[in-house]
DNA sequence: ATGCATGAGGC
DNA sequence: CCTCATGCATA
């Protein structure tokens, strides 16, 4: 799990990790208020190295730099993703395969690819170990969440799955299928996954009835009576084995999401099976995923007619038009980061001002919040759990009632997080913007 | 792999 | 207006 972008977390970290109202505060750690607990294992690039820029004396503290990250996007095909030319494993570790040998493996995989519309050209990619530590990193959730409230971490109590598995109509969902709407722990299906959200906002569903594949599939994702919630570990290995196995077989994270869209009547994108693997959703989520995972995995592992089947499944194509990507450039990120640093959770009339600060579109500022905080509910990095260490330094949700000056956090490592018991790791001064408060900096008078 | 965006559901 | 799940578009 210490991949490469993973130790980029220790030294560069992204901002304040705050928790306005503590329900993501880890000071419980390994408590149970954790209502949604997040992978935290980071990937930390742009807008991070941005805040890190903007620490201009940032100490090191990592302490497994002696560990050889093993890079995570080996594997990693763009050309099968639709983009760019494929990218030669950068990892020295894992030597390329040579193209016999590729051949060799997909020979005998069980199957083939699964897009004949879109064969991909390259054989399957040798991906090694890579993923080396297992700690326990989620945080159980506990009364919203799922479910999952261990004492300690590896410890977590663990719960039955809540729902029998039923049958499920090709073209329906089965991500969410209590019959009864209540989960053991008392809890709403509803609120157990705003799944229910994701479930409304299928648009491309590959509706294909499975005929050929094994009895457990068609039984549904949960059919399996041993599915309990699982612990961090499990959830963690069961990543790691996916996409070992999914690179070996030659699958792409594209295929993958298809697959599930023809298996399940469920399609994922790419962003969401890389995110799984790369332990980048929530841990609901997770738990969500990894049943239909599971089963693809079984499949594709077991069913030599996967492929045709597969192959029935259209691709509805998208037509939805979606508002051009905003590209934020550094220097505004920098800023914005500023904000969030000291505070997260702008009102209305902050985001205005932050708005008309950096000239920005009012509703970019506030989705770049919203983005901003669920990103770093997820990168609450290992570590710091590994220590127990409490993980968040609180970042103001609001500003100063008083209209001063934001007080600038006193010890916080580069990701925002206080460094917890870490022993002889240096603390991590975030300077008060040795450059001069930048064009970015505190709401001088909000007064909200 | 990830930044920015969308939209359901909730308070 | 938020959180959360999710994905298009892009670096």
């Amino acid at each position: 799990m210490y991949n490469q972008q993973a130790f980029q977390a220790f030294s560069h970290s992204p901002g304040l990790m705050q928790d306005p109202n503590c329900q993501y505060n880890m000071s419980g750690y390994p408590g149970v208020s954790h209502p949604q607990a997040f992978f935290p294992f980071s990937t930390m690039n742009g807008d991070i190295q941005a805040v890190a820029d903007c620490s201009a004396q940032v100490m090191a503290w990592n302490h497994l730099q002696h560990l050889d990250p093993v890079n995570q996007n080996m594997g990693i095909h763009p050309v099968d993703q639709q983009q760019g030319p494929r990218q030669q494993m950068p990892n020295q570790r894992n030597q390329k395969r040579s193209r016999e040998e590729d051949l060799e493996i997909k020979e005998h995989s069980p199957i083939a690819r699964l897009s004949p519309e879109a064969p991909s050209p390259h054989p399957a990619s040798y991906y090694a170990q890579a993923w080396t530590a297992s700690a326990t990193y989620w945080l159980p959730e506990h009364n919203n969440g799922n479910a999952l409230a261990p004492d300690k971490p590896g410890e977590n109590s663990r719960i039955q799955a809540t729902e029998p598995l039923q049958q499920y109509p090709a073209n329906q969902s089965p991500i969410n299928p209590s019959p009864t709407g209540v989960l053991e722990n008392g809890q709403s299906s509803m609120e157990n996954s705003r799944c229910s959200s994701a479930n409304s906002t299928v648009t491309n569903n590959n509706v294909v009835t499975p005929r050929s594949i094994t009895p457990e599939v068609s039984d549904g994702i949960c059919s399996e009576p041993e599915e309990e919630v699982p612990t961090s570990e499990e959830m963690e290995q069961f990543a790691k084995d996916l996409k070992h196995k999914r690179i070996t077989l030659g699958y792409t994270q594209a295929d993958v999401g298809h697959a599930l869209g023809i298996l399940f009547g469920k399609t994922f994108s790419q962003t969401t099976i890389c995110r799984f693997e790369s332990l980048q959703l929530s841990f609901k989520n997770m738990c969500k995923l990894k049943p239909l995972l599971k089963k693809w995995l079984h499949e594709v592992e077991n069913n030599d007619n996967l492929q045709e089947i597969i192959s029935r499944g259209q691709a509805v194509p998208q037509t939805q038009k979606r508002k051009h990507r905003t590209s934020i450039e550094n220097n505004v990120k920098r800023s914005l980061e500023n904000y969030f640093m000291h505070c997260s959770k702008p009102g209305a009339q902050e985001i205005s001002q932050i708005a008309r600060d950096l000239s920005m579109d009012k509703d970019v500022v506030r989705v770049w919040f919203c983005n901003r905080r669920q990103k770093g509910k997820r990168q609450v990095h290992p570590y710091l759990r590994e220590n127990g260490g409490e993980a968040y330094e609180m970042a103001p949700s609001h500003p100063p009632p008083n209209g001063g000056p934001f007080a600038l956090p006193q010890v916080v490592n580069p990701q925002g997080f206080n460094p917890g018991p870490l022993g002889p790791n240096p603390a991590l001064y975030v300077p008060a913007f040795p450059q001069g408060v930048p064009h970015g900096m505190p709401m001088p008078n909000h007064s909200v």
